[in-house]
DNA sequence: AGACGTACCTGACCGC
DNA sequence: TGCGGTCAGGTACGTC
């Protein structure tokens, strides 16, 4: 569930449930996610303010009075409801208690996520932060960077534009869905795009992201709503799942390969 | 330095 | 119904 815009979108909702809250409540029920839940984590989150939350890459961060920083990842499969949660589902490995009572709930069953602390000033030093490349919606993230950062690389550029070494945020689908509007084969090595492909791809990128989280990403529905509706920004994919249908553009077939052990749509006709 | 394979983990789905 | 295989929106690590 979780790109850059479903992220986003987590970020927009908690912040206006959690804003001036504190934490009253945690339970945890399982602690061994990507890394292991910090046994001290109730002595660190507990009753101070929320001043903060924040999108870094696909990390939450929510900032407290106490100058710790709670982070959280979503991993493949994570998921943050909010809500009164009287029992307990499966796969719910920590319940956060609000001064408000609503409760906020982490479920990933494959538990590649993450809820971790960190001290406000220690976040820099943190190697999950250590080799991360700009945001893409930042005004870092331009043809001039892009077009530097992949002269070295010679690996396809999708696998290549998923790399968080090079740009944060953008996953298996959006890295589809931009490579699919900008023309260009997710096989082409990144090093022989032309400055005018790179140009049109940072903007590319930008706008299917910016679109993503106009739509709300595609988890709004299970974090917003408790009935289970598909995300809206999924009826707006061309490529990504489309494997064998037609090219809304040419009518080809969408191709579906193996690249870096994921799967890549793409039309081999429109994109060259 | 960069490329590549593999590992982490559970559930859903498909063919037999 | 059950079994085995494959796939899934992410990241980290070892090796060459």
């Amino acid at each position: 569930m979780p790109e850059l815009p479903e992220v986003e979108t987590v970020v927009t909702g908690l912040r206006s449930e959690v804003l001036g809250n504190s934490f009253h409540k945690i339970q945890i029920f399982r602690t061994d996610l990507r890394q292991q839940i910090p046994s001290n984590i109730a002595d660190l989150i507990l009753n101070h303010e929320i001043i903060d939350v924040r999108r870094k890459a696909k990390y939450i961060l929510i900032h407290l009075a106490n100058a710790q920083v709670l982070i959280m990842h979503l991993g493949m499969s994570g998921k943050i409801v909010i809500g009164k949660n009287e029992k307990p589902k499966k796969h719910d490995h920590i319940i956060f208690t609000l001064s408000s009572n609503q409760q906020i709930t982490f479920n990933d069953p494959r538990r590649f996520g993450l809820v971790i602390t960190c001290s406000t000033a220690g976040i820099d030093k943190l190697k999950l932060f250590a080799n991360l490349g700009p945001e893409p919606l930042s005004s870092d993230f331009t043809t001039d960077y892009l077009s530097k950062t992949l002269k070295s690389r010679s690996s396809p550029i999708k696998t290549t534009i998923m790399n968080n070494e090079v740009v944060v945020g953008v996953g298996n689908i959006y890295a589809c869905e931009a490579l699919f509007k900008a023309k260009i084969s997710p096989l082409r090595p990144a090093n022989f795009l032309t400055i005018s492909e790179i140009e049109n791809l940072v903007a590319i990128i930008k706008e299917v992201l910016a679109l993503a989280i106009q739509a709300g990403g595609s988890s709004l529905k299970d974090y917003v709503n408790i009935n289970g509706d598909l995300g809206y920004f999924q009826n707006q994919l061309q490529v990504y799942g489309r494997a064998n249908l037609d090219c809304h553009i040419c009518n080809s077939k969408i191709l579906q390969i193996k690249q870096g052990g994921r799967s890549s749509f793409y039309c081999g006709n429109c994109q060259k």
